[in-house]
DNA sequence: GGAAATTTTGACCAGTTGGAAAAATGTTAG
DNA sequence: CTAACATTTTTCCAACTGGTCAAAATTTCC
């Protein structure tokens, strides 16, 4: 449903406060199978897993969730579960590496040779997009910023930074040449990340507003229409070139 | 610190899945006096147990906060700390009370006889202004969109809307006259909560991403100056009326 | 078909968590 | 001083949690 490009990233902090006892042994009947290539099934169980998890993990975060939840919508019972995922934090790695992955696909190709606000209206969209078919992934990363970000810190410290450092300079570029406003390239970029996100996250809210009338589909290109004229023009009235309303 | 005006608005769910046993008793050594007008102690220890536990749930939400956690930065024991909020749920109950009041109140002073442009501006400088000092109140709420407002979806489908949809006319009418650009006043709204909160929920990013530099205070004044541009003008680049850059 | 490997299940465990009971320790008004 | 009350601490518990383990059920491969 959800997890398209997945990657495997790898990132291993191994930082198990409390390890037990599971000791060099590995090799016993619970972990799947070390160096065979991972079967068909045991990708197809694992998505299953990861679907269930981003389901659970996205709404109450880490601590807030538990291996019996995930288990009970991935439809499978807990030991089986941890037979594909020895360790809790072990999913949720997997998630947020995903999860990165495909979040900043949108900002990557963010081109320097195109148009300005070909550019811009393009991200939003694509942002908005995301917004409206991944909002579990949305709110996951969400989560994982409100509580410090403690899992991912040297991932938005250094990969994300450069990205975002990359882009500004376009922007930059961009409006010495007179083709953009002069503003700030940072914030300019969290605006459009706060405004699109805001409809995944904050879904509930956005939807009890607009209360039991087109708070369908159609809230979506209200917002994109409504941003793009924001980012375009502002909230200054028309000049008023022709006559009256 | 934080929780100024209170105001115990007492909706009580009473949806407690397990009772365990505790019935109709009530009036054993453990709850706070009841009927009694509350002393000056028990105030004190309350705000004092409120405090940590906003610290607590607007880091890790409601099901992923302990009432231990609470305790220890509160300075005191759990039974010492149940003794003032017989359940946990009272707690956060009492929190997002107390938030949702100071949250909205912004959006209360939205003055139908001011300028679109100077009330607007400065609604955005006062829920700038609340992202930066009151970021943890910022993260509760967050926190409880995230989960899909369980605990509030009345107060935010009754209230909220009212308030909004009050304020929206209040904006169409201002566009109908031809002082502010005509578009959808609800996503306004929206953009606006959105960019302005986003400092205080997605703090860690912002500052990881502005790097070591001006990360300081400096980021929510920079915030203000281009947001104040944004709304007012939009990234259209200046139309050039005098000479080359 | 059957041995080997994989997957699933059921029983179990130690640590945590929300909360109860009651005893112990203040505090205060008469 | 002391009885009545307020507060705090100690002890305890049942349910929940992350995770283990061996055995059973199933699949895979020859």
């Amino acid at each position: 449903m959800s997890g398209k490009k997945l990657k495997a990233v790898e990132h291993h902090p191994v930082s198990a406060k409390r390890q037990h006892k599971a000791d060099a042994k590995a090799a016993a009947t619970h972990p799947p199978p070390r160096q065979r290539p991972l079967t068909r099934i045991q990708k197809e169980k694992q998505n299953i897993i990861l679907e269930a998890a981003l389901e659970v993990f996205s709404v109450h975060g880490f601590r807030g969730s538990t291996i019996d939840q995930i288990a009970e919508v991935a439809g499978m019972s807990k030991p089986n579960l941890l037979y594909y995922f020895p360790r809790k934090e072990e999913i949720h790695r997997r998630l947020i590496a995903a999860l990165l992955d495909t979040w900043l696909a949108p900002l990557r190709d963010f081109d320097e040779h195109g148009d300005p606000f070909t550019e811009i209206r393009s991200y939003i969209r694509r942002k908005l997009e995301m917004a409206r078919d991944f909002p579990r992934e949305s709110r996951l990363f969400a989560n994982e910023m409100l509580q410090g970000a403690p899992r991912i810190s040297e991932m938005i410290e250094i990969d994300l930074k450069a990205l975002v450092d990359e882009k500004a300079k376009i922007l930059l570029t961009w409006m010495e040449q007179g083709r953009l406003a002069r503003t700030d390239p940072y914030h300019l970029i969290f605006s459009i990340w706060a405004t699109t996100q805001h409809y995944a996250d904050f879904d509930v809210q956005v939807r009890a507003v607009l209360g039991k009338g087109r708070n369908g589909e159609g809230r979506f290109e209200d917002a994109a229409r409504y941003l793009e004229q924001l980012f375009m023009h502002g909230l200054s009235p028309k000049p008023r070139v022709n006559g009256s309303a």
